[in-house]
DNA sequence: GAAACAACTGGTAGCGCTACCATGACGCAG
DNA sequence: CTGCGTCATGGTAGCGCTACCAGTTGTTTC
């Protein structure tokens, strides 16, 4: 007689093992574990009982084989060391740590053919849900997304027309808020900043450029952008860059936080004073802004909060709720700042 | 006559499927789609086509569990947010974009028990590798890896006794060169200012406390440090406290680089010069270390470096080859610039 | 008191894939 | 020409779990 069992599996205890110890059918094992309330207490107890005494673990694998559905949250981000797309993941990690959920986290590099190569591996193992930053699907990871079976999150943006449902906040009224702060902190030659123009950056600009126009003040000259991933470092060769091209600039709105940091150690080098003869505003409010000296206005964005409800919405959906509403959004807030107090 | 087939799997093409259209069995396709090599070029073509013709994509949960075995690499870091972290994961993405091996990400928040509790997570899916931040795992912890029946590679330090691999560098030698650095630039009340005193912060202490006493200048009321998560905010209460404690304080090395702009804009806000009253020296080496005005002394760690080589030792380990060394110590390099130039 | 129902439990049959072993064809040494 | 190894291919039998349906028991309804 031969034990096949251990064959492959390395002797792991089976949900059968457990089951014969308890003196079940394995199919009440599997429920006692999924659904407690369709098996009697007593039973309940007996399962837990051989469950502990094994140390019995249910396969994942084999759970995702036989379901036809893996515990598993498929996260997308374009980038993993961007500050603000960590704090969405943390919210996301910290809403699921309780969770029988584990995550699978990819990296798209701010590219629509990574984001569909990636949606391409995720979508087989028909993850319970999926979450993708951004709004700017290829028509290709649409589809993907579409036809993916499972509740699809989209975040750090709001629009009309969600795949599914979509939480975040309007860049382009981020930008123009910022904006409207400096003409209204009386600058006059304000300038935009920024780098890694991704189209989350372009809505900004956007804000800009109408919060600009509104007061008669745009100037294409005071537009300096570049497709270079962001930096500190580049935020201070990009002020060098807009005072070359514009030496009357009296502020900047800058895309991120890092090139504001970059604009203000420019100015510091440069012994430009600020806010007196240039005011900054920065974007997503990180916690160095306003340890910054002089401390810096910014926008701050709920970053960490759309995680966490991106996660509720997705969990929503999984337990068959249909939710209130699809798209959700949760706003920033102008922090005002030394950086523009004049 | 049914077809049990599109009952639960949603009708996606299957194995069976391209066997049938190229006229071969189910195995040769597994066989053509894994080891190239074993099937001859005429049926690797015609499966080829019936792959591409139906669409078919092979289910990694069935290949898990059928060769009990996840193409999923899971690695646990302590934060997501910090960007040291942040770097190292980007190297293991990076290196593995172009493999099938998924990745599994889980967050121990600097916490043993949650390591554990994670590893607990990722062990029963039979991972094929693990990449774990660090040498302080608790004994169970540290049994799981032991038992995960695959490679294991510690990150993040250097050591005698790793589970399996190790990468990184020495924390106790970084720690010890930046406060020489500070020595032979003529400061004499050295401080050392630390948040979050994991066990790496841990030995950069200990780095520093050794160079101290050798030079006979070690005084524990030097030292200041919290259990707080570390913030740019959080430097800058630091180097209060610190001066607090001991007015004449004349240079800080500081845990990391975050605590050193914090304590370098608390520098700018109480006019402190810098280097010339105070010397500041980080620990990272960030990009904003060397945009910062003045621009600040650090401890360049090989961060993404670190990544990329874990992955690289842990594919070799599943190819079957066995290491040259089991433990690599990348160094790190001390960054001299204007915050400790006097 | 029979029929209808709910609550619980179990057996069977897969989920889609790969490990293992078997088979046949071929080449080569003896 | 025989025997044996090698190569390419296939059949069978699971991997460990859950969906589906069926059965059993006890309870309610008229």
């Amino acid at each position: 007689m031969i034990k096949p069992r251990s064959r492959r599996g390395g002797g792991r205890p089976t949900i059968a093992d457990v089951a014969r110890k308890a003196g079940v059918g394995a199919i009440t094992v599997s429920r006692a574990l999924r659904e407690p309330g369709r098996v009697s207490e007593e039973l309940r107890r007996q399962i837990q009982a051989a469950v502990d005494e094994l140390g019995y673990v249910p396969d994942p694998n084999a759970r995702a084989l036989a379901s036809a559905r893996a515990e598993v949250f498929g996260v997308l981000v374009p980038s993993l060391t961007n500050n603000v797309f960590a704090e969405v993941v943390r919210g996301i990690y910290d809403s699921l740590s309780d969770s029988p959920f584990r995550i699978q986290l990819g990296n798209t590099h701010y590219s629509g053919l990574e984001e569909e190569r990636l949606l391409q591996v995720f979508a087989p193992q028909r993850p319970a849900a999926l979450i993708v930053a951004g709004i700017d699907q290829t028509p290709t990871s649409r589809r993907l997304l579409e036809t993916a079976g499972c509740p699809v999150v989209q975040v750090m943006e709001t629009g009309p027309d969600p795949v599914d449902m979509l939480v975040g906040f309007s860049h382009f009224d981020g930008g123009r808020a910022a904006t409207e702060h400096l003409i209204e902190a009386g600058y006059r030659r304000v300038g935009f900043i920024g780098a890694r123009m991704d189209p989350r950056s372009q809505r900004r600009l956007a804000g800009y450029r109408a919060a600009m126009e509104a007061a008669g003040l745009f100037d294409p000259r005071l537009v300096t952008t570049t497709p270079l991933l962001s930096s500190v470092t580049l935020g201070r060769e990009l002020l060098r860059d807009a005072l070359a091209k514009m030496p009357s600039l009296d502020a900047v709105f800058c895309n991120n936080d890092d090139i504001a940091l970059g604009v203000l150690f420019e100015c510091h080098r440069a012994a430009i004073e600020v806010p007196k003869t240039i005011g900054i505003v920065g974007f997503n409010d990180l916690d160095m802004m306003q340890a910054a000296f002089p401390s810096v206005t910014s926008i701050r964005t709920h970053r960490y909060e759309i995680g966490r409800q991106a996660v509720a919405m997705a969990l929503a959906a999984i337990a068959g709720e249909r939710p209130r509403q699809r798209v959700v959004d949760l706003g920033f807030e102008l922090m005002r700042r030394e950086s523009t107090a004049r």
